[in-house]
DNA sequence: TTGATAATGATAACCGTTTTCATTACGCGG
DNA sequence: CCGCGTAATGAAAACGGTTATCATTATCAA
């Protein structure tokens, strides 16, 4: 637990940076959704966020959940998770776009790396003639805990 | 172009069947919205939908279009394509769910097999401990006629 | 052909997201 | 450390796509 917590600080660290050498502000509200979103181990969306920030920031405001969901997007710190009930919640990103595995039950999201892609994207590739530039990857199931 | 025409009329045929032996009735708006989804070769939303029905069946309402979309997926007829502008269109399946590769310009929309799969899942579920029930694979790239 | 009822289209309601705008507060320059 | 320009904020209203309501229509089994 305490190792989480020191990766979410750093992160949360990182971020303030990054929007400080992007050019924005650092503010309390951007920071109480960061703080959220370096955390979790789930996608959320915006109403979860506005949610969960507000118990530590009640005066923060669902708009500026959006907007600064637009800014950490933008700056590829988080990314969309597509998923069957819906596709407006987002996950922090380790390295820009990346390969989700997520549990079903609980939601508890991982990443994983899909080199073993590049047989199947080539194969693809010649069969069809198309270019392929991007891929997307998902995997459903159970967690450890949740099976 | 012949072929195609066929192809589709087939599908038509088909899915008006399964409608019907699934309870349902066969009515002109509902085959309005199949013959559009039927032959295309893209994706398309509701609106899209709506918009070229009605080019050969004027009266159909959108809410039409709606609940014919909802009665088609519970069916495995079609199946909603992710897209990184929007979640909301459908694409003929041919025999539920399959991978797509779908071209970033015009639209052009094509399955294929995954079945290199297998050993990344294995290897993934045995490194997270998760036990994998589904995958989604989706490619991007330009069609032959586009690049 | 008839009748029960599934399905329809028009309208209104709904809900998540965006826009607008007056107010606040961040952070640079002094 | 303070004051100021302006980016950012929150509240409220607007927006747009989807869903619910309801009187009317049309399918299809008997």
């Amino acid at each position: 637990m305490d190792d989480l917590n020191v990766t979410s600080d750093k992160r949360t660290h990182n971020w303030l940076d990054t929007l400080r050498s992007s050019g924005y502000r650092l503010t309390e509200p951007r920071q109480a959704v960061i703080d959220i979103l370096a955390k979790s181990q789930r996608a959320l969306n915006a109403t979860e966020i506005f949610d969960l920030a507000r118990e530590e920031y009640p005066s923060l405001g669902l708009v500026s959940v959006y907007r600064t969901l637009e800014k950490l997007e933008e700056l590829e710190l988080i990314q969309k998770v597509h998923h069957p009930d819906g596709c407006q919640s987002f996950i922090a990103g380790f390295t820009g776009h990346q390969h989700l595995l997520i549990c079903q039950v609980c939601g508890q999201t991982e990443f994983f790396e899909g080199d073993d892609l590049a047989p199947l994207i080539e194969h693809v590739s010649r069969e069809s003639g198309f270019t392929i530039e991007e891929h997307w990857l998902q995997f459903f199931g159970l967690c450890a805990k949740c099976k």
